[in-house]
DNA sequence: AATATTGTCTGACTAAAGTCAGAGATATGG
DNA sequence: CCATATCTCTGACTTTAGTCAGACAATATT
């Protein structure tokens, strides 16, 4: 990797941390260690369980409650148990506590106010506009492809949100039993992969892969969530399911896909896929794609 | 301010601490505490004096040292007095302390490799540049202006800075002395003002107010530092010059300036002044400027 | 109904990260 | 040369931020 744009990068990470990170790490000012601050703003006005406080924050559990107790002791919050289970327990602001919180809150905002306020219009608006970029870019490179087991609740759940995008895209509505089957055991080796996209755990894209043998492969079932569009998600999908037919001795991969999917077709042409004739008949192909001599570019 | 705008600050601060923070504050995998790896890192290959350390990273001079004893003892770090001040000690890295700071800095390089190693190269360079962004207008806006003494070292050496510049710029050289007078004595209240800009404690740009008395007021000495330039400061200069000579019953406020010095022209002409007949006879100067009705505008 | 799992709490510990009040060695301004 | 300030060090403390093992209650699984 470039050895410039490493050092940019870093540099971008002590500015931030310094300016940012000098101002957000303190919370402090509100009189509380951060520990405490960061439970407190965690558990927000409308409450939530200890259960989500512990995942959120990744604490013990056993911190986490006696953290709780201070604040009970306080008079900040409320604990009691959940009503659907009773095992977990829900905690709840007592009017103190809503003080407190806004009071976190309004400092919260103090600080991003004070990082504005110095700007003027036009540069906050680009300030503005480059961290949104940033963020978006840092989601993308959060996001990791992995292989999935189709059968799973995940892959289900990527499955179904795929299908209603095409119903919902396609004049004629879509009916996944009508379409070019690639059933879920077709999915896992030795005879096909399913790739999911997890951004903080949770699948954000998909794609597989469906070894027919004599080297030829085809490519199924790529989705993209809508929040994570545009990032590059699909570009390394398609990269890592050539990567694992060219490794499963596939040289020759096929796919289609219909006219409403502008995207995908612009993908498969930058990809070094070509439009052939049909190899199919299914009802919501419009255009199929090849891509020869995966063998060879090993 | 706009809530919107505030909130958006705020998500992106939630983002980038997410997702740097996560990486950054695990100096950690180098089995070492942060603080022992943060004032590692600190010292640097070069070593720095204690003095430095205490400054550069807000600690106690106890905690410090004590840190530096434990460096000591694992024979990490050499401390030393300085050769120009024996108060003051001179921390250097040992063979083996450079070696694990060599380590450090591979982690951290790491790091910064594992943001931008599953992005393709546009969306690298997208990246880089929105970070250079953020980070050029988060300099801005830590950029403070405060009145200061034009007798004092900080003003003489942007002063300096200022007349070496106008040297450089100008066809026929400059001297000060034949310029337009504006001795520091002019440029404290109640006949002036001198501001200074200034980001992390250190001077980036000037600004001087002389008022003439009737109501009648000069802007000098307008200068930003090369490296803080493009970020709003001489508007904001410019704007707190006129605030104070508002305040000071100055009605009319009047400029001149070189032809050289495009970006000064432009500065004035946005915000209301128009240019005027001469009005003195500076050598240096091409353009005379005006602005009326300050007071009004109050 | 028995067994396993999950969620919370308690008590007992630990490491990290500081804070504070001097003491002692230099330096600096008059 | 004296008073004052600066810099570092030491010892004695404190607070923060955890970790870990087990106990207990409620729920889920078989």
């Amino acid at each position: 990797m470039d050895d410039d744009q490493l050092s940019r990068v870093r540099r971008f990470n002590r500015a931030v941390t310094h300016r940012i990170g000098v101002l957000d790490g303190n919370y402090l000012g509100s009189g509380r260690p951060l520990g405490e601050a960061r439970l407190l703003f965690e558990i927000g006005r409308e409450g939530t369980t200890v259960r989500e406080l512990r995942a959120r924050l990744g604490l013990d559990s056993g911190y986490i409650s006696r953290l709780l107790r201070t604040f009970e002791a306080e008079g900040l919050t409320r604990l009691e148990p959940d009503a659907r289970d009773a095992r977990v327990r829900r905690v709840t602001l007592t009017p103190k506590g809503e003080r407190e919180w806004d009071m976190l809150d309004q400092r919260s905002r103090d600080r991003a106010a004070a990082l504005l306020e110095p700007l003027g219009p036009s540069q906050r608006q680009r300030l503005l506009d480059a961290m949104a970029e940033v963020e978006r870019f840092l989601r993308a490179s959060a996001v990791a492809i992995q292989p999935a087991d189709p059968f799973s609740d995940e892959a289900q759940a990527c499955l179904q949100a795929y299908f209603q995008e095409l119903a919902a895209r396609f004049d004629t509505g879509f009916d996944p039993a009508r379409s070019a089957p690639a059933e879920p055991g077709d999915l896992v080796p030795p005879s096909g992969w399913f790739l999911v996209a997890r951004l903080d755990g949770a699948a954000v894209g998909c794609g597989a892969l469906k070894i027919q043998g004599d080297g030829y492969g085809e490519i199924k079932r790529m989705w993209v969530a809508p929040p994570v569009r545009g990032l590059g998600v699909a570009q390394r999908l398609l990269r890592a399911l050539e990567e694992r037919a060219a490794a499963a001795g596939v040289d020759v991969l096929r796919l289609d896909t219909n006219g409403s999917l502008t995207e995908a077709r612009k993908l498969y042409a930058r990809n070094g896929y070509g439009e052939i004739p049909p190899y199919n008949d299914n009802p919501y192909a419009q255009h199929w794609f090849e891509k020869r001599g995966l063998q060879s570019a090993r």
